[in-house]
DNA sequence: GTCTATAAATCGATAGAC
DNA sequence: GTCTATCGATTTATAGAC
Protein backbone atom coordinates (compact mmCIF):
# COMPACT_ATOMS: atom_id res chain seq x y z
CA UNK A 1 0.00 0.00 0.00
CA UNK A 2 2.36 2.61 0.76
CA UNK A 3 4.40 1.46 -2.21
CA UNK A 4 1.89 2.90 -4.34
CA UNK A 5 0.49 6.03 -2.59
CA UNK A 6 3.81 8.01 -3.30
CA UNK A 7 2.96 7.61 -6.78
CA UNK A 8 -0.22 8.79 -7.36
CA UNK A 9 1.34 11.77 -4.40
CA UNK A 10 4.13 12.48 -6.87
CA UNK A 11 1.50 12.59 -10.15
CA UNK A 12 -0.53 15.22 -7.68
CA UNK A 13 2.07 17.01 -6.49
CA UNK A 14 3.27 17.72 -10.23
CA UNK A 15 -0.66 18.04 -11.83
CA UNK A 16 -0.74 21.02 -8.32
CA UNK A 17 2.27 22.48 -9.52
CA UNK A 18 1.17 22.98 -13.41
CA UNK A 19 -2.38 24.04 -12.27
CA UNK A 20 -0.66 27.27 -10.00
CA UNK A 21 1.49 27.47 -13.32
CA UNK A 22 -2.05 28.01 -14.71
CA UNK A 23 -3.74 30.46 -12.58
CA UNK A 24 -0.53 32.49 -12.50
CA UNK A 25 -0.23 33.28 -15.74
CA UNK A 26 -4.30 33.71 -16.04
CA UNK A 27 -4.38 35.47 -13.32
CA UNK A 28 -1.89 37.86 -15.76
CA UNK A 29 -4.05 37.64 -18.14
CA UNK A 30 -6.90 38.47 -16.15
CA UNK A 31 -5.19 42.55 -15.61
CA UNK A 32 -4.36 42.66 -19.44
CA UNK A 33 -7.29 41.88 -20.74
CA UNK A 34 -10.18 42.01 -17.82
CA UNK A 35 -12.28 38.53 -17.04
CA UNK A 36 -14.90 39.08 -19.41
CA UNK A 37 -11.84 38.37 -22.24
CA UNK A 38 -9.82 35.86 -20.30
CA UNK A 39 -8.72 33.13 -23.02
CA UNK A 40 -8.12 29.48 -22.37
CA UNK A 41 -6.23 29.80 -25.41
CA UNK A 42 -4.10 33.03 -24.13
CA UNK A 43 -2.91 31.31 -20.99
CA UNK A 44 -1.82 28.26 -22.80
CA UNK A 45 0.10 29.59 -25.21
CA UNK A 46 1.80 32.04 -22.75
CA UNK A 47 2.50 28.63 -20.64
CA UNK A 48 4.02 26.84 -24.31
CA UNK A 49 1.09 24.32 -24.07
CA UNK A 50 -0.76 23.26 -26.20
CA UNK A 51 -4.85 23.95 -25.79
CA UNK A 52 -5.83 21.33 -25.48
CA UNK A 53 -3.60 20.59 -22.58
CA UNK A 54 -5.42 22.50 -20.78
CA UNK A 55 -8.55 20.87 -20.41
CA UNK A 56 -7.31 17.62 -18.22
CA UNK A 57 -7.09 20.49 -15.37
CA UNK A 58 -10.12 22.32 -15.66
CA UNK A 59 -13.13 21.31 -17.62
CA UNK A 60 -13.91 25.06 -19.07
CA UNK A 61 -12.69 28.70 -18.74
CA UNK A 62 -15.71 29.51 -16.30
CA UNK A 63 -14.07 26.82 -13.91
CA UNK A 64 -10.49 28.16 -14.27
CA UNK A 65 -12.42 31.76 -13.83
CA UNK A 66 -13.99 30.16 -10.46
CA UNK A 67 -10.47 29.00 -9.14
CA UNK A 68 -9.18 32.60 -10.05
CA UNK A 69 -11.90 33.72 -8.01
CA UNK A 70 -11.89 31.17 -4.82
CA UNK A 71 -8.04 32.33 -4.81
CA UNK A 72 -8.60 35.71 -4.53
CA UNK A 73 -11.30 35.21 -2.00
CA UNK A 74 -9.03 33.12 -0.18
CA UNK A 75 -6.40 35.42 0.22
CA UNK A 76 -8.48 38.69 0.63
CA UNK A 77 -9.68 36.51 3.65
CA UNK A 78 -6.63 36.02 5.25
CA UNK A 79 -5.42 39.66 4.65
CA UNK A 80 -8.52 40.00 6.68
CA UNK A 81 -8.10 37.49 9.61
CA UNK A 82 -4.19 38.15 9.76
CA UNK A 83 -5.14 42.33 10.33
CA UNK A 84 -7.66 41.86 12.42
CA UNK A 85 -5.65 39.79 14.95
CA UNK A 86 -6.75 38.89 18.65
CA UNK A 87 -5.40 41.67 20.38
CA UNK A 88 -5.74 45.30 20.88
CA UNK A 89 -9.45 47.58 20.32
CA UNK A 90 -12.06 46.45 18.29
CA UNK A 91 -11.55 50.14 16.98
CA UNK A 92 -7.78 49.55 16.05
CA UNK A 93 -8.47 46.24 14.75
CA UNK A 94 -11.35 47.44 12.61
CA UNK A 95 -9.10 50.03 11.37
CA UNK A 96 -6.40 47.91 11.02
CA UNK A 97 -8.65 45.24 8.94
CA UNK A 98 -10.15 48.26 6.64
CA UNK A 99 -6.03 49.24 5.31
CA UNK A 100 -5.30 45.69 4.72
CA UNK A 101 -8.66 45.53 2.20
CA UNK A 102 -7.44 48.45 0.61
CA UNK A 103 -4.14 47.72 0.45
CA UNK A 104 -4.31 44.50 -1.06
CA UNK A 105 -7.37 45.75 -3.62
CA UNK A 106 -4.76 48.65 -4.82
CA UNK A 107 -2.23 45.75 -5.11
CA UNK A 108 -4.23 43.57 -7.11
CA UNK A 109 -7.22 45.49 -8.43
CA UNK A 110 -7.91 43.04 -10.99
CA UNK A 111 -8.80 40.59 -9.12
CA UNK A 112 -10.46 42.73 -6.65
CA UNK A 113 -12.22 43.27 -9.43
CA UNK A 114 -13.18 40.26 -10.47
CA UNK A 115 -14.91 39.97 -6.95
CA UNK A 116 -16.41 43.46 -6.27
CA UNK A 117 -16.63 44.99 -9.58
CA UNK A 118 -19.23 44.06 -12.46
CA UNK A 119 -19.98 40.26 -12.36
CA UNK A 120 -18.70 38.96 -15.55
CA UNK A 121 -21.23 38.78 -17.85
CA UNK A 122 -22.73 34.91 -18.57
CA UNK A 123 -21.15 33.71 -15.77
CA UNK A 124 -22.78 31.83 -12.95
CA UNK A 125 -20.46 31.34 -9.56
CA UNK A 126 -20.94 28.07 -8.19
CA UNK A 127 -22.17 27.48 -4.65
CA UNK A 128 -18.49 26.62 -3.63
CA UNK A 129 -17.39 30.00 -3.74
CA UNK A 130 -19.86 31.14 -0.88
CA UNK A 131 -17.96 30.17 1.86
CA UNK A 132 -14.48 31.95 0.87
CA UNK A 133 -16.08 34.70 0.01
CA UNK A 134 -17.89 35.34 3.88
CA UNK A 135 -14.32 35.06 5.26
CA UNK A 136 -14.01 39.21 4.75
CA UNK A 137 -17.44 39.29 5.94
CA UNK A 138 -17.28 37.19 9.27
CA UNK A 139 -14.12 39.14 10.30
CA UNK A 140 -15.96 42.39 10.04
CA UNK A 141 -19.03 41.10 11.85
CA UNK A 142 -16.61 39.31 14.84
CA UNK A 143 -15.02 42.36 15.41
CA UNK A 144 -18.41 44.14 15.69
CA UNK A 145 -19.26 41.14 18.21
CA UNK A 146 -16.18 41.46 20.42
CA UNK A 147 -16.34 45.46 20.21
CA UNK A 148 -19.66 44.96 21.75
CA UNK A 149 -18.71 42.02 24.10
CA UNK A 150 -15.78 44.75 25.57
CA UNK A 151 -18.28 47.06 26.17
CA UNK A 152 -16.79 49.46 23.06
CA UNK A 153 -19.70 50.26 21.27
CA UNK A 154 -21.80 53.30 22.78
CA UNK A 155 -25.25 51.56 21.71
CA UNK A 156 -27.27 55.52 23.34
CA UNK A 157 -25.12 56.72 20.14
CA UNK A 158 -26.72 54.64 17.56
CA UNK A 159 -30.66 55.64 16.67
CA UNK A 160 -33.46 52.59 16.80
CA UNK A 161 -34.32 51.13 13.31
CA UNK A 162 -37.36 50.07 12.27
CA UNK A 163 -39.49 46.81 12.47
CA UNK A 164 -38.77 46.36 8.46
CA UNK A 165 -35.26 46.82 8.86
CA UNK A 166 -35.63 44.86 12.19
CA UNK A 167 -36.23 41.60 10.43
CA UNK A 168 -33.53 42.53 7.75
CA UNK A 169 -30.79 42.56 10.31
CA UNK A 170 -31.96 39.90 12.35
CA UNK A 171 -30.67 36.80 10.61
CA UNK A 172 -26.95 38.81 9.43
CA UNK A 173 -27.12 39.17 13.52
CA UNK A 174 -27.28 35.34 14.34
CA UNK A 175 -24.97 34.16 11.16
CA UNK A 176 -22.07 36.49 12.26
CA UNK A 177 -22.70 39.38 15.47
CA UNK A 178 -24.17 37.13 17.51
CA UNK A 179 -25.43 39.04 20.75
CA UNK A 180 -24.93 42.61 18.40
CA UNK A 181 -27.88 45.04 19.55
CA UNK A 182 -29.63 45.25 16.00
CA UNK A 183 -29.44 48.94 15.11
CA UNK A 184 -25.52 47.90 15.43
CA UNK A 185 -25.94 45.49 13.18
CA UNK A 186 -27.96 47.60 11.08
CA UNK A 187 -25.17 49.97 10.36
CA UNK A 188 -22.72 47.04 10.67
CA UNK A 189 -24.21 46.38 7.24
CA UNK A 190 -24.15 50.27 5.78
CA UNK A 191 -20.61 50.08 6.89
CA UNK A 192 -19.97 47.26 5.06
CA UNK A 193 -21.08 48.49 1.54
CA UNK A 194 -19.96 52.31 2.45
CA UNK A 195 -15.99 50.52 3.13
CA UNK A 196 -15.83 48.23 -0.19
CA UNK A 197 -17.58 51.65 -1.98
CA UNK A 198 -14.65 53.82 -0.56
CA UNK A 199 -12.32 51.00 -2.01
CA UNK A 200 -13.86 50.91 -5.18
CA UNK A 201 -14.22 54.45 -5.74
CA UNK A 202 -10.18 54.37 -5.45
CA UNK A 203 -9.39 51.21 -7.09
CA UNK A 204 -11.45 52.33 -9.87
CA UNK A 205 -10.41 55.47 -10.39
CA UNK A 206 -13.39 57.45 -9.36
CA UNK A 207 -11.67 59.97 -7.20
CA UNK A 208 -9.42 61.04 -9.84
CA UNK A 209 -9.85 64.67 -10.41
CA UNK A 210 -11.64 64.91 -7.15
CA UNK A 211 -9.67 63.77 -4.20
CA UNK A 212 -5.53 63.72 -4.76
CA UNK A 213 -5.03 61.92 -1.59
CA UNK A 214 -6.49 58.61 -1.07
CA UNK A 215 -4.78 57.75 2.05
CA UNK A 216 -6.07 60.79 3.72
CA UNK A 217 -9.75 60.28 2.36
CA UNK A 218 -9.31 56.34 3.46
CA UNK A 219 -8.22 57.46 7.34
CA UNK A 220 -11.08 60.05 7.25
CA UNK A 221 -13.96 56.91 6.06
CA UNK A 222 -12.54 54.69 8.73
CA UNK A 223 -13.26 57.31 11.62
CA UNK A 224 -16.64 58.19 10.04
CA UNK A 225 -17.71 54.38 9.69
CA UNK A 226 -16.26 54.08 13.71
CA UNK A 227 -18.45 56.96 14.33
CA UNK A 228 -21.37 55.34 12.93
CA UNK A 229 -21.44 51.69 14.74
CA UNK A 230 -20.87 53.95 17.81
CA UNK A 231 -16.87 53.43 18.31
CA UNK A 232 -14.72 55.75 19.07
CA UNK A 233 -11.34 56.03 16.97
CA UNK B 1 -27.60 80.04 -49.39
CA UNK B 2 -30.86 78.58 -47.22
CA UNK B 3 -31.71 76.65 -50.03
CA UNK B 4 -28.71 74.28 -49.47
CA UNK B 5 -28.80 74.46 -45.19
CA UNK B 6 -32.31 72.04 -45.28
CA UNK B 7 -30.42 69.38 -47.02
CA UNK B 8 -27.71 69.20 -45.42
CA UNK B 9 -30.11 69.22 -42.12
CA UNK B 10 -32.09 66.25 -43.65
CA UNK B 11 -28.49 64.43 -44.12
CA UNK B 12 -27.70 65.46 -40.52
CA UNK B 13 -31.29 64.12 -39.61
CA UNK B 14 -30.80 60.30 -41.12
CA UNK B 15 -27.12 60.34 -39.68
CA UNK B 16 -28.33 61.03 -36.44
CA UNK B 17 -31.29 58.53 -36.62
CA UNK B 18 -29.48 55.54 -37.66
CA UNK B 19 -26.87 56.91 -34.94
CA UNK B 20 -29.50 56.41 -32.28
CA UNK B 21 -30.29 52.87 -33.59
CA UNK B 22 -26.77 51.96 -33.30
CA UNK B 23 -26.45 53.25 -30.13
CA UNK B 24 -29.58 51.49 -28.85
CA UNK B 25 -28.57 47.83 -30.21
CA UNK B 26 -25.38 48.35 -28.77
CA UNK B 27 -26.81 49.30 -25.61
CA UNK B 28 -28.51 45.56 -26.42
CA UNK B 29 -25.50 43.84 -27.10
CA UNK B 30 -23.93 45.75 -23.47
CA UNK B 31 -26.70 43.75 -21.55
CA UNK B 32 -26.00 40.27 -23.32
CA UNK B 33 -21.96 40.66 -23.54
CA UNK B 34 -20.73 43.66 -21.51
CA UNK B 35 -18.90 46.33 -22.10
CA UNK B 36 -15.44 44.31 -22.77
CA UNK B 37 -16.91 41.92 -25.56
CA UNK B 38 -18.75 44.81 -27.00
CA UNK B 39 -18.43 44.22 -30.90
CA UNK B 40 -19.22 46.81 -33.91
CA UNK B 41 -19.65 43.89 -35.95
CA UNK B 42 -22.96 42.25 -33.52
CA UNK B 43 -24.05 45.47 -34.04
CA UNK B 44 -24.13 45.70 -37.33
CA UNK B 45 -25.45 42.08 -37.51
CA UNK B 46 -28.41 42.82 -35.51
CA UNK B 47 -29.37 46.09 -37.59
CA UNK B 48 -28.79 44.01 -40.95
CA UNK B 49 -25.77 46.53 -41.66
CA UNK B 50 -22.65 45.87 -43.05
CA UNK B 51 -19.86 45.85 -40.84
CA UNK B 52 -18.03 48.40 -42.39
CA UNK B 53 -21.12 51.04 -42.93
CA UNK B 54 -19.97 51.37 -38.99
CA UNK B 55 -17.26 53.24 -39.51
CA UNK B 56 -18.97 56.33 -41.06
CA UNK B 57 -21.16 56.72 -37.60
CA UNK B 58 -17.82 55.44 -35.40
CA UNK B 59 -14.50 55.41 -35.67
CA UNK B 60 -13.60 52.57 -33.79
CA UNK B 61 -15.00 50.15 -31.02
CA UNK B 62 -13.58 52.81 -28.04
CA UNK B 63 -15.81 55.64 -29.81
CA UNK B 64 -18.90 54.02 -29.72
CA UNK B 65 -18.60 52.81 -25.87
CA UNK B 66 -17.66 56.49 -25.50
CA UNK B 67 -20.97 57.66 -26.72
CA UNK B 68 -22.63 54.59 -24.86
CA UNK B 69 -21.22 56.53 -21.68
CA UNK B 70 -21.58 59.80 -22.35
CA UNK B 71 -25.36 58.77 -22.89
CA UNK B 72 -25.30 56.87 -19.78
CA UNK B 73 -24.00 59.80 -17.59
CA UNK B 74 -26.81 61.84 -19.11
CA UNK B 75 -29.59 59.81 -18.53
CA UNK B 76 -28.16 58.93 -14.81
CA UNK B 77 -27.53 63.13 -14.31
CA UNK B 78 -31.17 64.20 -15.91
CA UNK B 79 -32.54 61.49 -14.05
CA UNK B 80 -30.87 63.03 -10.58
CA UNK B 81 -31.39 66.92 -11.55
CA UNK B 82 -35.55 65.84 -12.22
CA UNK B 83 -35.23 64.27 -8.86
CA UNK B 84 -33.71 66.81 -6.92
CA UNK B 85 -36.45 69.60 -8.45
CA UNK B 86 -36.18 73.20 -6.14
CA UNK B 87 -38.53 72.89 -3.26
CA UNK B 88 -38.77 70.93 -0.14
CA UNK B 89 -36.43 70.43 2.08
CA UNK B 90 -33.02 69.28 1.32
CA UNK B 91 -33.13 65.83 2.82
CA UNK B 92 -36.49 65.14 1.38
CA UNK B 93 -34.69 66.04 -2.14
CA UNK B 94 -31.41 64.22 -1.42
CA UNK B 95 -33.85 61.17 -0.92
CA UNK B 96 -35.61 61.55 -3.82
CA UNK B 97 -32.05 61.95 -5.62
CA UNK B 98 -31.09 58.53 -3.63
CA UNK B 99 -34.09 56.47 -5.01
CA UNK B 100 -34.04 57.91 -8.29
CA UNK B 101 -30.45 56.67 -8.89
CA UNK B 102 -30.80 53.40 -7.33
CA UNK B 103 -34.08 53.35 -9.15
CA UNK B 104 -32.36 54.13 -12.76
CA UNK B 105 -28.98 51.63 -11.72
CA UNK B 106 -31.50 48.84 -11.26
CA UNK B 107 -33.14 49.64 -14.46
CA UNK B 108 -30.07 49.73 -16.28
CA UNK B 109 -27.71 47.68 -14.75
CA UNK B 110 -25.45 47.48 -17.84
CA UNK B 111 -25.05 50.91 -18.08
CA UNK B 112 -24.73 51.23 -14.50
CA UNK B 113 -21.99 49.02 -14.42
CA UNK B 114 -20.32 50.97 -17.11
CA UNK B 115 -20.31 54.05 -15.16
CA UNK B 116 -19.68 52.86 -12.14
CA UNK B 117 -18.44 49.34 -12.30
CA UNK B 118 -15.13 47.68 -13.68
CA UNK B 119 -13.32 50.16 -15.85
CA UNK B 120 -13.47 48.35 -19.49
CA UNK B 121 -9.72 46.88 -19.49
CA UNK B 122 -7.78 48.81 -22.28
CA UNK B 123 -10.30 51.65 -22.85
CA UNK B 124 -9.11 55.11 -21.40
CA UNK B 125 -11.95 57.39 -20.90
CA UNK B 126 -11.53 60.85 -23.48
CA UNK B 127 -12.18 64.08 -21.78
CA UNK B 128 -15.78 64.92 -23.23
CA UNK B 129 -17.04 62.64 -20.39
CA UNK B 130 -16.02 64.31 -17.58
CA UNK B 131 -18.60 66.88 -18.04
CA UNK B 132 -21.40 64.58 -18.08
CA UNK B 133 -20.05 62.57 -15.70
CA UNK B 134 -20.15 65.36 -13.12
CA UNK B 135 -23.89 66.35 -13.29
CA UNK B 136 -25.09 63.87 -10.84
CA UNK B 137 -22.22 64.87 -8.32
CA UNK B 138 -22.93 68.73 -9.18
CA UNK B 139 -26.88 67.69 -7.86
CA UNK B 140 -25.99 66.08 -4.69
CA UNK B 141 -23.46 68.74 -3.93
CA UNK B 142 -25.92 71.28 -4.96
CA UNK B 143 -27.97 69.80 -2.12
CA UNK B 144 -25.93 69.93 0.50
CA UNK B 145 -25.26 74.02 -0.49
CA UNK B 146 -28.92 74.41 -0.24
CA UNK B 147 -29.53 72.85 2.98
CA UNK B 148 -26.85 74.61 4.61
CA UNK B 149 -28.14 78.30 3.08
CA UNK B 150 -31.35 76.98 4.62
CA UNK B 151 -29.80 75.96 8.46
CA UNK B 152 -31.08 72.50 7.99
CA UNK B 153 -27.26 71.22 8.58
CA UNK B 154 -26.64 70.97 12.04
CA UNK B 155 -22.71 71.53 12.52
CA UNK B 156 -22.44 70.70 15.84
CA UNK B 157 -23.64 67.17 14.70
CA UNK B 158 -20.23 66.89 12.37
CA UNK B 159 -17.49 65.92 13.96
CA UNK B 160 -14.41 68.35 12.77
CA UNK B 161 -11.71 67.13 10.44
CA UNK B 162 -7.49 67.13 10.33
CA UNK B 163 -5.51 69.42 8.37
CA UNK B 164 -4.66 67.18 6.00
CA UNK B 165 -8.59 66.14 5.26
CA UNK B 166 -9.14 70.12 5.24
CA UNK B 167 -6.97 70.21 2.28
CA UNK B 168 -8.90 67.43 0.59
CA UNK B 169 -11.97 68.62 1.26
CA UNK B 170 -11.21 72.62 0.43
CA UNK B 171 -11.02 72.53 -3.46
CA UNK B 172 -14.28 69.86 -3.27
CA UNK B 173 -15.98 72.73 -2.11
CA UNK B 174 -15.09 75.04 -4.00
CA UNK B 175 -16.14 73.23 -7.10
CA UNK B 176 -19.56 72.14 -6.05
CA UNK B 177 -20.62 72.80 -2.96
CA UNK B 178 -19.42 76.38 -2.23
CA UNK B 179 -20.01 77.95 1.15
CA UNK B 180 -20.52 74.84 2.92
CA UNK B 181 -18.07 73.89 6.10
CA UNK B 182 -15.43 72.09 5.08
CA UNK B 183 -16.36 69.21 7.79
CA UNK B 184 -19.85 68.68 6.48
CA UNK B 185 -17.66 68.68 2.75
CA UNK B 186 -16.04 65.96 4.39
CA UNK B 187 -18.92 63.80 5.07
CA UNK B 188 -20.39 64.44 2.17
CA UNK B 189 -17.64 62.70 0.22
CA UNK B 190 -17.59 60.10 2.21
CA UNK B 191 -21.40 59.95 1.97
CA UNK B 192 -20.73 60.11 -1.90
CA UNK B 193 -18.90 56.85 -1.90
CA UNK B 194 -21.35 55.52 0.81
CA UNK B 195 -24.43 55.97 -1.80
CA UNK B 196 -22.66 54.52 -4.79
CA UNK B 197 -21.46 51.24 -2.82
CA UNK B 198 -24.81 50.65 -1.48
CA UNK B 199 -26.18 51.15 -4.98
CA UNK B 200 -23.03 49.03 -6.70
CA UNK B 201 -23.37 46.22 -3.93
CA UNK B 202 -27.54 45.97 -4.87
CA UNK B 203 -27.10 46.07 -8.59
CA UNK B 204 -24.31 42.98 -8.45
CA UNK B 205 -25.71 41.63 -6.07
CA UNK B 206 -23.90 41.02 -3.30
CA UNK B 207 -26.45 41.48 -0.62
CA UNK B 208 -27.59 38.04 -2.11
CA UNK B 209 -28.27 35.85 0.72
CA UNK B 210 -27.64 38.58 3.18
CA UNK B 211 -30.54 40.87 2.86
CA UNK B 212 -33.52 39.87 1.17
CA UNK B 213 -35.17 43.39 0.66
CA UNK B 214 -32.81 46.01 -0.93
CA UNK B 215 -35.79 48.80 -0.72
CA UNK B 216 -35.90 48.29 3.58
CA UNK B 217 -31.75 48.68 3.39
CA UNK B 218 -31.79 51.54 1.48
CA UNK B 219 -34.61 53.23 2.89
CA UNK B 220 -32.74 52.56 6.15
CA UNK B 221 -29.00 53.63 4.31
CA UNK B 222 -30.52 57.25 3.25
CA UNK B 223 -31.25 57.56 6.65
CA UNK B 224 -28.12 57.08 7.61
CA UNK B 225 -26.55 58.99 5.02
CA UNK B 226 -28.70 62.13 6.18
CA UNK B 227 -27.08 61.60 9.71
CA UNK B 228 -23.80 61.82 8.42
CA UNK B 229 -24.03 65.19 6.90
CA UNK B 230 -26.08 66.19 10.21
CA UNK B 231 -29.04 66.67 8.52
CA UNK B 232 -32.76 64.62 9.64
CA UNK B 233 -35.05 62.81 7.81
C1' DG C 1 -23.20 55.96 -47.41
C1' DT C 2 -23.82 51.21 -48.28
C1' DC C 3 -22.33 47.16 -50.16
C1' DT C 4 -19.00 42.78 -51.13
C1' DA C 5 -14.80 40.85 -50.30
C1' DT C 6 -10.87 40.14 -47.83
C1' DA C 7 -6.78 40.12 -44.60
C1' DA C 8 -5.09 38.50 -40.42
C1' DA C 9 -6.18 37.54 -36.47
C1' DT C 10 -8.86 35.60 -32.30
C1' DC C 11 -11.71 32.09 -29.68
C1' DG C 12 -13.82 27.35 -27.16
C1' DA C 13 -14.00 22.80 -27.59
C1' DT C 14 -13.21 18.21 -29.47
C1' DA C 15 -10.95 13.99 -31.88
C1' DG C 16 -7.48 11.04 -31.94
C1' DA C 17 -2.36 9.78 -32.10
C1' DC C 18 1.28 8.88 -28.94
C1' DG D 1 -1.13 14.12 -20.00
C1' DT D 2 0.53 16.28 -24.05
C1' DC D 3 0.51 16.80 -28.72
C1' DT D 4 -1.43 18.00 -33.81
C1' DA D 5 -5.21 19.03 -36.40
C1' DT D 6 -9.57 20.65 -36.97
C1' DC D 7 -14.48 22.50 -36.75
C1' DG D 8 -17.05 26.40 -36.67
C1' DA D 9 -17.34 30.18 -35.09
C1' DT D 10 -15.79 35.07 -33.69
C1' DT D 11 -13.39 39.78 -34.16
C1' DT D 12 -11.29 44.73 -36.03
C1' DA D 13 -10.37 47.04 -39.88
C1' DT D 14 -9.54 48.12 -44.76
C1' DA D 15 -10.08 48.27 -50.06
C1' DG D 16 -12.78 49.28 -53.66
C1' DA D 17 -17.22 48.95 -56.52
C1' DC D 18 -21.53 51.39 -56.92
Amino acid sequence: MPATAPVSSARQRVHAAVREDIIGTAREQLAAVGAASLSLRAVARELGMAPSAMYRYFRSRDELLTALIVEAYDAMGAVAEAAAGHSGTAAARFASVCWALRDWALRHPHEYALLYGTPVPGYHAPELTIDPASRVTRVLGGILRDAREAGEIAESKIPPISEAMTAQAQPVAEEVMAGVPLPAVARGLAVWSFLFGQISFEVFGRFEGVVTNGEVLFDYAITTMLDMVGMAA
